[in-house]
RNA sequence: CGGGGCGUAGCGCAGUUCGGUAGCGCGCUUGGUUUGGGUCCAAGAAGUCGUCGGUUCAAAUCCGGCCGCCCCGACCA
């Protein structure tokens, strides 16, 4: 491609918007335009690159039985409303109604189409195991779309689907999948971790994330350097301590003025938080046969501990979590900084962590202003609906599988598998007749990687001051050709001829640009090989041959430059490849 | 959705306090100059000042509504 006709414009300043360094970079260097909130155009730089991470993904998910297909963008609502997403996904989900005033959904993930094409096309275990995958784009009207275009509305995602017979089948195919996210992330030069993760809405049996550690990242990790344990902080666990055994003392009632806050409380009666009972008010929404409810929740956790309101909400099952508002803590007796579950009303859903009954004679609010209880104990005192873990991990907690340190660090996600199981082939119907022609439905899970996330998550990787540094398996050209004065023929045969040699170039043949121009544009794009022709370097006897991972220069002789040009492609793309080695899943 | 900030030429910004009908740098066009790290000189083109309404002889500027964008929080595969 010449750079005289490249559609595109590198900035010398990024918009004044783009906070993230992937998206000032990208935006630029040409490679995409934002247009509204979340929406961006990929010009045809950036274009390329994401083609090159899309083909990289096609590979893996070719190489491990993958189809590829295309479903719609657009759905009737009708199957969104089978599975129950309809009424279970709040205002991310694009609605609309068509020119009938039939509702209709954008797509913020297939598997209601899969489903349905599952149920029309699969009949018999003949048929099973089977794997699907398209590219397409999806639309999720996040409440809040920031981070540049780490996390945007409107994206390209590859997701797969798997289609088993059975539990083993399902296994095998996310195990697959397990080990080809790590090569698509390797290969487009990207180190990941997998975490477990939450099944969200999902739904499903098991989940992992491959996130992308860097601390912009919108997810918080939680890892074990001594076991290799890694989770998301919404699911991860922990041992808990083991409290000190002690003889339930008699509840007594003491004035705590001004001491709204645990660690108020904690210094006024000078003992440690952990001898505390935090009272957390929610308001829980819960679905219960396509109809909403709201549940005032009354969540009791250990002082020194934070309420994971991810564990909470599986805890319930409820689709939502909000904060309770202050008339309504006091509408069920009880008293903001002061809550407690002695004497509450006994119509409150009353849910406790699991270490808050084995931790005896905890100070705990006696629901009227300036006053605690000391020596609550669970089970003597009040009892609760629901015991579950409920608190968040921490820095320095125990690992659960080694009692080591915990570790915690930010991620973005770039990847996710998920063991959906038969939630949608149930819901929708979906079977297919065993062996013994008993009808049974299809085992499924689903996988998706985006791929302009990613390609912003290489860009966040790979840069430096001066602009973006591509590795080759991602870069929209391998060959950056710069000419200068006295080299505009040479690097018009250089051109044509690295491109017979079937290399990919993006030639700079703008005449009326001084040196430096060009050059700065070629740092910012970032292409991994750069070839200088001038009149100097041909003085020198040949094109000036320079890595943008490096600072070395070296001429090279024109009867030499195509071999050296392939050899350094070989060995950059070998560099790559080298990464991409099995790895083992964690049970 | 709550809190904060911003909206003036393609990009970055000044002008708003104190109303008088718009300016700077980069980029773009033309001519010259320079020619290996964002040359220099000159002449140009380009803006319904986000939008609607109000106040006023007069509004980018004051007042109100709306829209958009960014950040923080809540939310979220």
């Amino acid at each position: 491609m010449r750079m005289s006709y490249l559609f595109g414009q590198t900035l010398r300043e990024a918009p004044a918007d783009a906070e993230l360094t992937s998206h000032k970079l990208l935006v630029r260097a040409g490679f995409v335009r934002q247009l509204g909130a979340g929406i961006f155009s990929v010009l045809p730089l950036g274009h390329r690159s994401i083609t090159k991470i899309e083909n990289i993904m096609r590979e893996e998910m070719n190489a491990i039985g993958g189809q590829e297909m295309m479903m719609p963008v657009v759905h009737p609502a009708e199957i969104w409303k089978e599975t129950g997403r309809w009424y279970e996904v709040g205002p991310e989900m694009g609605r609309f109604k068509d020119a009938g005033g039939r509702d209709m959904v954008l797509a913020m993930t297939h598997e209601e189409v899969v489903t349905d094409l599952v149920r029309n096309i699969i009949h018999s275990y003949r048929q099973l195991p089977a794997l699907i995958y398209h590219i397409q784009t999806k639309w999720r009207d996040e409440v809040r779309s920031r981070g540049g275009l780490i996390r945007v509305r409107e994206f390209t995602m590859k997701d797969s689907y798997s289609l088993d017979a059975d539990w083993e089948g399902l296994d095998r195919q996310y195990r697959a999948h397990y080990q080809a996210y790590f090569n698509i992330f390797r290969r487009a030069g990207l180190e990941v971790i997998a975490v477990k993760s939450d099944v969200g809405m999902m739904g499903g049996k098991e989940a992992h994330e491959f996130m992308y550690l860097t601390p912009i990242g919108e997810d918080t990790l939680v890892l074990c350097d001594s076991c290799g344990y890694t989770a998301n902080r919404q699911v991860a666990v922990f041992r808990k301590p083991e409290p000190q055994e002690e003889a339930p003392l008699p509840l007594e009632k003491v004035a705590t003025p001004g001491t709204k806050t645990i660690a108020d409380l904690a210094a006024f009666l000078n003992i440690p938080e952990s001898k505390t009972a935090k009272a957390v008010f929610m308001v829980a929404t819960i679905s219960e046969e396509q109809k909403d409810t709201e549940k005032f929740v009354f969540v009791v956790v250990r002082g020194d501990m934070e309420l994971n309101e991810t564990k909470l909400a599986n805890a319930l099952k409820a689709k939502a979590l909000r904060p309770a508002h202050e008339e309504e803590i006091r509408a069920i007796g009880a008293s903001p900084g002061y809550g407690s579950p002695v004497g509450i009303k006994d119509d409150v859903l009353v849910v406790v962590d699991d270490l808050i009954p084995r931790s005896p004679n905890l100070v705990a609010g006696a629901n009227e202003d300036g006053y605690h209880y000391l020596n609550v104990n669970y089970g003597r005192d009040y009892k609760a609906a629901i015991v579950a873990d409920l608190v968040a991990a921490e820095d320095g907690y125990a690992c659960v599988q080694c009692g080591e340190p915990l570790r915690t660090s930010r991620g973005v996600e770039v990847g996710n598998i998920f063991k959906l199981g038969t939630r949608y082939s149930e819901a929708m119907n979906a079977t297919f007749l065993d062996k013994d022609g008993k009808p049974k439905p299809v085992i499924m899970g689903s996988y998706g990687i985006g791929s302009g996330r990613l390609l912003a998550c290489v860009a966040e990787e790979y840069n430096d001051e001066y602009g973006l540094k591509w590795p080759i398996t991602v870069a929209p050209y391998q060959v950056h050709i710069v000419a200068l004065k006295g080299g505009f023929d040479v690097a018009e045969q250089l051109y044509t001829d690295l491109q017979k040699a079937g290399v990919e170039v993006l030639y700079d043949d703008r005449e009326e640009l001084s040196a430096g121009v060009k050059f700065n544009d070629a740092d910012l794009i970032g292409i991994p090989i750069r070839l200088t022709v001038g009149g100097r370097s041909l003085k020198q006897g040949g094109v000036e041959f320079k890595l943008r991972s490096s600072d070395e220069r070296e001429i090279v002789p024109l009867d030499q430059i195509i071999d050296k040009v392939q050899e350094e492609i070989a060995r950059l793309l070998a560099e790559i490849n080298a990464r991409v080695v099995p790895v083992e899943m964690p049970d």
